[in-house]
DNA sequence: GCTTCATATGTCAATATTGACATATGAAGC
DNA sequence: GCTTCATATGTCAATATTGACATATGAAGC
């Protein structure tokens, strides 16, 4: 069997990258800086992946390059998105919900610590709640640059869609410490029963 | 440069299948099945994967097996966790937190809506709206199941860590839902303001 | 003048993941 | 008796991801 050579369809990354370029041309050095924030909120990937991925929406029509000038040893070329690509964005926008793996290494580790001393759980819940509580001071910050402007207040402009995944990241941060202030407790009164029970 | 035979460390496939045998052992098969839930909900993995890492978590020593009665047309093996196995997965449990890859493809989506018409995205926003609302009717439906047994209540019983995991996966749809429907109101505002316009 | 760092683009080996293919049995329903 | 399905374990090619290696320039600081 004959296998053709790639072209089939945009993998995920296709459109994350998609996505930034439709709301400014990038370098792929710049892609891979946007991606860490604000897309790292939600989607990451290396410079190493970023490079083989632009060639492959080039070669489909999704994007394409102007060289500029550059630091690097290479040429800089400097990508835009093409009406094709917009297109397939779009398309994929409100296209059919497939359902995505999960990988939460956060619920896993909990789901394990019935392993370790009662004290010893505790201490994770704490470095969790740690991380949610500082992953929130950072939505809000940046959720409160764009609350007010009007741009974020018109459905056609990114800083809408902006300002609706930062308010989801918020949302879900709080929700999280909740969560964590909760297991608190039941660590606590579960320790507490175990040593009046003496 | 010569490779080692494997051998490195334990992925966090492997975790999720140790904290799985922890619980109860089980062959191959039974361990694809349970990874679709309750794992599923955190961790997933299909049976391709699962089977040759098993030879690797026995080649580690962290698992052995024994065979049993079967109807396949191989021998069917039962896995249960060695101390190693239970040791190594303790350890992980409360180790270093390393920053994970965030892999999003719904807030991915949402970051994109602004490309196409309010209406369109107001109908994404329910169909969304609706598999959070079904997720949640599960998780409520199994943390139902366990919440009032007294094992729940004991630290050091797997449902303990089954129950708080429950309830994360509760609060964290139920932030979920909450936010879309602010996200239809927000849309809906806007939709109305443009109108209005006219 | 020398070091360090941000800029800049790429490749490559190792590993992880997906999805299909392969194969065989026993039980249930028709 | 035949079909279908759950049981059961595995392999393999294609794809995705990670992390390291490679390389070169200009600006800043010492």
């Amino acid at each position: 069997m004959k296998r053709r050579p790639t072209e089939e369809s945009t993998g995920n990354l296709g459109f994350a990258l998609l996505g930034l370029l439709a709301r400014r041309r990038s370098t792929g050095y710049e892609l891979a800086r946007r991606m860490e924030r604000p897309v790292g909120y939600f989607w990451s990937a290396h410079h190493g992946q970023i490079y083989p991925e632009l060639a492959r929406l080039e070669a489909r029509g999704f994007v394409r390059h102007t060289v500029v000038e550059g630091a690097g040893p290479r040429p800089t070329k400097r990508y835009a998105v093409t009406a094709a690509g917009r297109k397939a964005l779009r398309e994929w926008v409100v296209g059919e919900l497939e359902p995505q793996p999960v990988r939460d290494l956060e619920t896993l580790r909990l789901w394990n610590i019935w392993l370790v001393e009662p004290g010893a759980a505790l201490e994770l819940v704490q470095k969790l709640r740690q991380d949610h509580a500082a992953r929130l001071a950072a939505y809000e910050s940046e959720l409160a640059e764009v609350r007010d402007s009007p741009e974020a207040h018109d459905p056609r402009n990114p800083m809408f869609a902006s300002r609706l995944t930062l308010e989801g990241g918020v949302r879900s941060r709080r929700a999280a410490l909740e969560w964590c202030d909760w297991m608190r407790e039941q660590l606590e009164s579960a320790m507490h029963d175990q040593t009046s029970a003496h």
